[in-house]
DNA sequence: CTAGGGTTAG
């Protein structure tokens, strides 16, 4: 009966139950089919089956289809807008969310519940706290922000935006709370660093009767694993195991168990966890292989991927950026190509995180040219893409053509964000491009999304102070909005050093140790202004100060890669079995530029007060020149005429002289 | 019909 009355409501209903299942089962074949059926019915103006389309294409990723929908409905409501929004949210357009919640607010809708949280969301990932706060008090007035869902994406809104008080505030107002609001206040705590508090959290919520599901396990162990807190961490897989929780389906405990144990040195455990994994999956894998790579294990981090290469476990996109990005860190071209080669014949290779992986790894390995040739093949491009290329190129001190790539990118209408002015700023600093430079921060000061952070200043003030204007990089940093770091301090006081400014240098210096009198490294960075000035005593007074601390610098290192195994040196080390014959090999070369070239060791980079003969002799032994040694002694630089050595501090400016000089004598490239 | 929490690339 009620089929024969209302036969018009009930074709809707069921196409508005097919596009509901194409939209859930991501159908995107059939969800056309339904479209063109929809029309065709006559039902293509029709507001709520308009809705389910928008909800559809977005569902199935076909945004511009959504958008096309949502842009030719002559009558739309609230949850047009939203379900478009969410789209672009789900789809990786975050600023697409945002830009149309205040075209929304323009056209007078009024957002709900759902558009608040979603747009949350959006600043979150985003973190656009101005915009946040903006719409949290559009929020309050409308009263949604006692919604609980509402509340907590206002919660994790703040913490994401690295406001962790006002989401504790937050937290505190939320009327009533749930296991979620738990998970995402802890969560904040844990981004924040403050796993301390984090782990109270976590028993207070068990006091106030939460059960604590699989996300607050993880995010729980991230804390413990963030903080190297081994003990805590191991309570917690003692709960787990106790409390009968069900680890071995749930991937994302048993992969942050991996990494807590990894990341706090202990292997062992590591391995037992992932031992006892019965279907060991992708995350568990990835875990204990990035966690051996991490730690410099890098032949047991290649090892166990090549055994799940042969295992049932398909790889996936994650895992092999992950791996190519350790390729990367540790400038391992040949492993990278073989990956490369591996990526290009599993299905996976085609994504666009993989390609940009595989750019870098190029860029970082000094071949800019099998890089481009590589980013212009690529199908699609991202904010990513375009940065690893713009960072690549900068630090290969090609500034012109960095600033080439930041301004391309922006004509393909791809906006740069955070790290790509921090890559475009670092290049132009790095070439000593001034101006652009300052273009390019003036430009970022403008930008409606992204707002200058600490690193961005860091960059101009090494900028400013490459150019020698040192009291402006001091202006800028006391000018600015943001509270100095020690980061800054740092650049500024290298500034210093490199244009021999003892006196601001000396200011600065005391900042630095005052701020942070515990990092070795400002210690080293004071003593070594005073030492360039030829002030000895105070350089010592320095040296003894730390000393007395008991505060001891990183070691440098530097490695070279031969015939796919990494050698390490660090400075004076005289552990390698070929040492004789490499100080051999480097004493002649040293001869040979000496004479050919007129080379002179830059004393001003021994830093000890000793005489000039000594000074030289601690300068030949250089981490980076024995790394060099041991290379040219191998030979396998002849043929390609490339010697790749990496290191993990700064080079000194006699083994950068060194370098040039010998690439001068041998015709070779030397990549750093 | 639209919404909330963890892993990838710079």
């Amino acid at each position: 009966m009620t089929r024969l009355l209302f036969p018009i409501r009930s074709k809707r209903q069921r196409l508005a139950n097919l596009l509901r299942c194409c939209s859930k089962k991501s159908l995107p074949d059939q969800g056309v089919q339904v479209h063109a059926a929809t029309v065709k019915m006559g039902f293509g103006f029709d507001l709520m089956l308009s809705n389910d389309l928008v909800d559809m294409y977005a569902k199935c990723g076909i945004m511009d289809m959504a958008s096309l929908v949502f842009d030719r409905m002559i009558e739309r409501n609230v949850v047009s807008w939203t379900a478009l929004m969410c789209g672009h949210l789900q789809n990786g357009n975050a600023r697409a969310t945002l830009s149309l919640f205040y075209q929304m607010v323009f056209s007078c809708f009024k957002p709900n519940e759902f558009t608040f949280s979603t747009n949350f969301k959006a600043c979150g990932i985003l973190n656009v706290l101005e915009i946040g706060m903006q719409i949290h008090g559009m929020c309050v007035i409308s009263g949604f922000d006692c919604a609980l869902v509402v509340g907590n994406s206002i919660v994790d809104m703040y913490s994401k935006c690295g406001r962790i008080n006002e989401a504790l505030t937050m937290f505190n107002v939320l009327q009533d709370r749930n296991l979620i609001s738990w998970n995402t206040i802890i969560a904040g705590y844990t981004l924040a660093g403050q796993g301390e508090k984090a782990l109270v959290l976590f028993h207070k919520m068990q006091q106030n009767g939460e059960i604590p599901d699989e996300y607050t396990f993880t995010t729980m162990l991230k804390a413990c694993s963030g903080l190297r807190k081994i003990r805590e961490g191991s309570v917690i897989h003692g709960f787990l195991i106790t409390s009968g929780f069900p680890c071995s389906g749930k991937a994302a405990i048993t992969g942050s168990l991996i990494d807590l144990y990894v990341k706090c040195g202990n292997l062992i455990e590591a391995r037992m966890v992932f031992n006892q994994i019965a279907e060991k999956n992708l995350i568990s894998w990835s875990a204990l292989i990035l966690g051996y790579a991490q730690e410099g294990n890098l032949a047991e981090a290649v090892e166990l991927f090549r055994q799940l290469q042969n295992s049932t476990t398909q790889v996936d996109g994650f895992v092999l950026s992950s791996m190519m990005g350790v390729f990367a860190d540790f400038a391992l071209v040949e492993q990278g190509k073989q990956m490369h080669a591996y990526a290009v014949k599993i299905p996976s290779g085609l994504e666009i995180s993989v390609h940009n992986s595989i750019v870098d790894m190029y860029l970082k390995c000094g071949m800019l040219d099998e890089a481009e040739k590589l980013f212009n093949e690529m199908p699609t491009r991202n904010v990513v893409s375009w940065t690893v290329m713009i960072t690549g190129y900068g630090k290969h001190g090609f500034g012109k053509e960095a600033i080439h790539f930041f301004y391309k990118m922006q004509l393909d209408n791809i906006e740069p964000d955070r790290v790509t002015y921090l890559a475009i700023l670092s290049a132009c600093s790095h070439s000593g491009l001034i101006k652009e430079g300052e273009e390019c921060f003036s430009q970022l000061c403008r930008n409606r999304w992204v707002k200058p952070g600490i690193e961005h200043y860091a960059c101009m003030v090494d900028l400013l102070g490459r150019d020698g204007r040192l009291k402006e990089a001091k202006d800028l940093i006391e000018s600015m909005p943001l509270k100095p770091n020690v980061g800054i301090w740092q650049t500024l006081l290298s500034a210093c050093r490199v244009h021999g400014d003892l006196q601001l240098g000396k200011e600065v210096g005391q900042n630095l140790l005052t701020l942070d009198g515990d990092n070795p490294v400002n210690y080293v960075m004071v003593s070594n202004i005073y030492a360039g000035a030829g002030y000895w005593m105070d350089c010592e007074e320095v040296r003894e100060l730390a000393k007395a601390k008991g505060l001891k610098k990183e070691a440098g290192r530097s490695w070279v890669e031969i015939d796919k195994e990494v050698h390490f040196f660090h400075g004076g080390d005289n552990t390698h079995p070929l040492t004789e014959k490499i100080h051999q090999v480097l004493k002649e070369m040293e001869k040979r530029m000496k004479q050919d070239l007129g080379y002179v060791h830059e004393v001003k980079f021994a830093l000890r007060d000793i005489d000039e003969e000594s000074k030289e002799e601690s300068l030949r032994v250089h981490s980076e020149k024995l790394a060099i040694g041991l290379a040219l002694l191998h030979g396998g630089w002849a043929e390609a005429r490339v010697i790749r050595v990496f290191k993990n501090l700064r080079i000194c400016g006699d083994c950068h002289d060194f370098i040039k000089f010998l690439s001068k004598i041998l015709k070779v490239v030397l990549c750093d």
